[in-house]
RNA sequence: CGGCGUGUGGCCUAGCUUGGUAAGGCGCCUCGUUUGGGACGAGGAGAUCGCUGGUUCGAAUCCAGUCACGCCGACCA
């Protein structure tokens, strides 16, 4: 790296995504290529977040990426919010089609009309359905894993009896949200309502978890939707009632996408590159044999450990490249692998193993402490460690949010809190009241934090009184 | 989409002002020596200079258009 977080973020960023090859531009405009080494990451995410959804009682399913043009115009807000991202396919087979299709922005409405389909009684009810898929939206400034024009992500569409069990499913859906974002990615998230202004289209409430990234900015890294019945209404999905009434389902969804690979790279990474948390590491332990072509049982060796490690549900890897170990140490690093073991004659000899950390267990000098560690011991050792490091980084990246999270009162500590950080703070509720803080700073309310105490007060900007019954987080975001 | 900037082997850059047929570093290949924090030597491969057109005897260089990328803004789950 040659460029450090503090001198260029957005230079830091770009690097790191190309140079722990992550991922690079793909041909067209705004698309992405995703290498193997960040893909391995995904199926990682995937798996953890299918898991939960499963636990919860949702079924994968999959629907077409072309939707008919007119599908997408029936719910009125939901055109208008993406009508200028809409890629379209005119063409088929070297012919017009009769009606274009729309490459899917997202899938309400295609789920809508089949729902409508699959849904007759209250007893069709709940319908729990997700799916893995890509989306594509026209973007007019892409940036790799953060905001492309095609990209992966799930999206889940439940459709619920009323109002109270489609919220409940709402909220559900964020908490599963929050709990992989700090429990598998360590990082801490912010869990709460948007403002008005920010919601989905379509949408009567949109939830948010946000994350804070290194340099103090917002990332928006999962939503979760109480649509009403906007969508029950525009496709017809209907129930009958006990009471033999033809009501409305009420419906939700909600998504994250490949964009939190961008919140892990921007959450955790520092000076010398990537730093994974060890649950979504493609690698949690790299071996960097020493000496190896003088003393092939080194090799020998670290193979052995590996596969012990892998019994043991540990990602092992052994790094057999023709390189010397400086290299790997510093590619290893730049790729922020969690644990690194040398081993060569020295540790055969000893019986031992050594161990160095990516991240926060370094000398006065900021190099990596090296610990010897007894070969038979490494199994608990390492997954012991891993678990650890995990709590460190989630650890550190809360100290660091909270750091840069102010309370403040008033237009001067705010223009000056969210330079660097997040803001919380009283306001009337606007959008012009949003509007002059985003003209001014380019700050906009993040979230209003569910845990949040209930609070009132003026507005800090018009003295007004202030909207929501509590504070709301405001800063700049991704 | 608006403003600014940048496009030269895989990567980073020099050359452009003053036109004469492309240079260096990194990386890559081969061989040898090396291996506990980014090795060294020797030999080698690799670019019609983003693209299109124009001016010219001749264009990486001048002109026009266009595409892509980056930053800021607008817009945006």
């Amino acid at each position: 790296m040659t460029v450090t977080p503090e001198d260029d973020f957005a230079q830091w960023y770009q690097d790191i995504v190309q140079k722990a090859q992550l991922a690079e531009n793909g041909p067209v405009r705004g698309t992405m290529v995703v290498r193997p080494y960040a893909w391995r990451i995904w199926e990682l995410m995937q798996g953890f977040l299918d898991e939960m959804f499963k636990e919860t009682g949702h079924e994968n399913a999959y629907f077409p990426l072309l939707i008919p043009q007119s599908y997408i115009t029936r719910e009125a807000d939901h055109i208008e919010g993406f009508a200028p991202e809409l890629w379209t396919v005119t063409q088929g087979g070297g012919k017009d089609l009769e009606e274009p299709a729309v490459i899917r922005p997202t899938s309400e409405t295609v789920i809508g009309e089949m729902m409508s389909k699959w849904i007759q009684t209250h007893r069709d009810l709940p319908l729990l359905l997700n799916q893995w898929a890509n989306v594509m939206r026209w973007e007019r400034r892409p940036r790799l894993f953060l905001r492309t024009s095609e990209f992966n992500w799930q999206e889940g569409h439940t459709a619920h009896v009323d109002k109270a069990d489609a919220m409940e499913e709402t909220l559900r859906m964020l908490d599963v949200y929050e709990t992989f974002a700090v429990r598998d990615m360590a990082v801490p998230v912010v869990k709460g309502e948007k403002t008005p202004s920010e919601r989905f289209p379509g949408a009567e409430n949109t939830y948010t978890i946000e994350g804070m990234m290194r340099d103090g900015k917002a990332l928006q890294s999962g939503t979760s939707h109480y649509l009403g019945t906007k969508f029950a209404e525009a496709f017809d999905i209907t129930y009958q009632s006990r009471e033999n009434q033809r009501e409305l389902c009420h419906t939700t969804s909600w998504g994250v996408s490949t964009r939190l690979i961008g919140a892990v790279i921007m959450a955790h990474g520092d000076a010398k590159g990537l730093v994974l948390p060890p649950r979504i590491a493609s690698h949690q332990v790299v071996f960097v044999p020493v000496m190896a072509h003088k003393a092939p049982e080194v090799a020998d060796e670290a193979d052995r450990l590996a596969k012990e490690l892998k019994a043991a549900g540990v990602r092992a890897h052994v790094d057999h490249r023709d390189q010397k170990p400086g290299f790997k140490f510093n590619d290893w690093e730049l790729k922020g692998v969690p644990l690194r073991i040398e081993i060569g004659p020295r540790d055969l000899e000893a019986g031992v193993v050594t161990i160095a950390q990516r991240l926060g267990h370094d000398d006065e000098q900021g190099n990596p402490i090296k610990d010897a560690v007894p070969t038979g011991e490494l199994v608990a050792h390492v997954t012991d460690r891993l678990v650890a490091y995990h709590d460190f980084l989630l650890q550190r990246a809360l100290d660091f949010r909270e750091a840069n999270t102010k309370q403040v009162d008033n237009w001067d500590d705010f223009v000056a809190q969210v330079k660097t950080g997040w803001a919380s703070v009283l306001y009337d509720g606007t959008e012009e009241t949003e509007q002059k803080i985003k003209e001014a700073t380019s700050a906009t309310p993040r979230c209003i934090p569910s845990d949040f105490p209930a609070e009132d007060g003026a507005c800090f900007v018009t003295g007004a009184p202030s909207a929501f019954g509590k504070r709301v987080i405001f800063g700049r975001s991704y």
